[in-house]
RNA sequence: GACCCUAUCGUCCAGCGGUUAGGACACCGCCCUUUCACGGCGGAUACACGGGUUCGAAUCCCGUUAGGGUCGCCA
């Protein structure tokens, strides 16, 4: 094993790009990255009725949005393309008439089989450990058909020919290949080419132990690009279903999982996925970044919801506030309304806090205490208003509801005062009026 | 059905012959607090079952059960 490691991701374009999917390349990626090796993206399209140009750019932009970019492959180029099977004609034809000449093969009906040697194969695999096939008996193991009457090309031998061809040294896949593994090591044998090392990861099952299908939550990377997720929050998330760096860390930088990640550690057990851990980690990322970032990471969803924040240096200030609120980026501009737009809806929890006996006449005076402030800042918001409270014998929340209600047609929202600070004297002391009669009587 | 893989809290991850079985998500209390969150403290919950091996098994072996995978002219 001195060689360069050299592994590869071969997706075929169905239209999307499975979380399962995404973690064997991610781990083909982190493996080829803590070996200084290549990672090679081969799209495996021998179906030509299902694929078309829009699945495949679903794959390249998971791919991309996780940050698994690729050595070689569609796109980049490299020395062993093309690199769409649909593109390799001539390659399979020249195998295909080696194992031909070789006698491997036979015509069955047009379609052409490859026969078997019947004995046991053993698959040493880097995650599951030796594994021996027995195919000894005829019916429980057919011989393969590897290519189709039309003259297409069946999946295990393009896959094998590829390969070989593009000097594949580990194939890290999913577990649903353990069992055809035996069948390529039998391709290997009759091409006379060494077969790379196998490792066969665990399946993704939903949080209930069903099996994953296209549509459960969670299952397409698609879902995580439209719902604002932070890619590296994904993509460590990804990479702690069945792997771990041995201690309780969970959140870790890319360089980290880079330094640590070892094929053999990965866990032989199906992991079930769990959306909820996953948005915990993302918020994980949601808070540790700076106010910048997460105003180029939320401006998108502000922008789709219409808010008219004007600027952006007169939405960073609201955001700043707002920030520590926000479990999702999509939560964003629910926050924001009526920071940006006077006319807003009063929720019925707070037209209840103004209709409360006594509510107006606190708010009254606050107003007042509001009106003849000497300096408008969070600071002196809250000294007034904590005075007023201390004046009138009540708890300071007596008059913080109200003024919520009355400033932001709410009962939650972020720090009163602050809030009011950004709002201004001006549209404060106008919404408080406007409370007042519109809740009089 | 046959063959293969797997089996620690509801979930993810530690544990690799001797631990009060640990951490995280979720959950439940309490505290903090102007709301909602955050945060702090505490709690409940796990070695699937049955046999071995051993002075001693979550850890090793064998069954059973359960889950998953594969048995295509899909990939």
């Amino acid at each position: 094993m001195s060689q360069p490691v050299r592994v590869r991701f071969a997706p075929s374009p169905t239209g999307y790009l499975h979380v399962g999917g995404a973690r064997t390349a991610l781990f083909n990626w982190l493996f080829a990255k803590h070996t200084g090796g290549k990672f090679i993206l081969r799209v495996e399209d021998t179906d030509k009725a299902r694929n078309t140009a829009e699945a495949l750019q679903v794959i390249y932009d998971g791919l991309r949005w996780l940050g698994l970019d690729w050595d070689e492959g569609p796109q980049v180029g490299g020395p062993h393309g093309p690199y769409c099977q649909s593109e390799r004609e001539a390659v399979y034809q020249r195998y295909f008439d080696r194992l031909k000449d070789g006698n491997f093969l036979y015509d069955d009906g047009g379609a052409w089989r490859f026969r078997f040697a019947r004995e046991v194969v053993e698959v040493d695999d880097l995650i599951c450990g030796k594994v021996p096939f027995d195919f000894n008996n005829l019916e429980i193991t057919p011989d393969m058909t590897i290519r189709r009457p039309d003259g297409s090309w069946i999946f295990h031998f393009v896959n094998v020919v590829d390969d070989i061809e593009m000097e594949i040294t580990h194939v890290i896949r999913g577990e649903d290949h353990l069992s055809n593994t035996p069948k390529h090591l039998q391709l290997f044998r009759a091409l006379g080419a060494e077969p790379p090392r196998y490792g066969h990861i665990p399946l993704i099952l939903n949080k209930d132990g069903s099996k994953m299908s296209k549509r459960d939550q969670g299952a397409s990377i698609t879902s995580y690009i439209d719902g604002g997720y932070v890619p590296a929050a994904v993509r460590n998330y990804l990479c702690l279903l069945g792997w771990s760096p041995k201690d309780d860390r969970e959140k870790l930088d890319l360089d980290e999982i880079v330094r640590l990640f070892e094929p053999s550690k990965i866990n032989r057990k199906a992991a079930q996925f769990d959306i909820e851990k996953c948005n915990w980690l993302n918020w994980q990322y949601l808070v540790a970044m700076s106010l910048d970032e997460f105003t180029d990471a939320a401006l998108p969803f502000i922008e789709k919801a219409g808010i008219p924040f004007g600027t952006r240096a007169a939405l960073v200030p609201v955001l700043a506030m707002v920030k520590e609120k926000i479990k999702q980026l999509p939560e964003t501009p629910g926050w924001l309304p009526y920071f940006f737009a006077d006319e807003f809806v009063f929720e019925k929890d707070a037209e209840e806090k103004l209709r409360k006996p006594g509510a107006l006449e606190t708010l009254a005076s606050l107003r007042e205490g509001y009106a003849s402030l000497a300096e408008w800042n969070a600071a002196s918001l809250e000294a007034k208003l904590k005075e007023l409270a201390k004046a009138r014998g009540v708890k300071a929340g007596e008059l913080v509801h109200p003024a919520r209600a009355a400033v932001s047609g709410r009962t939650v929202g972020p720090s009163l005062y602050h809030m009011l600070e950004v709002l201004g004297r001006e549209r404060v002391l106008a919404r408080m009026d406007r409370a007042a009669s519109m809740f009089a009587g």
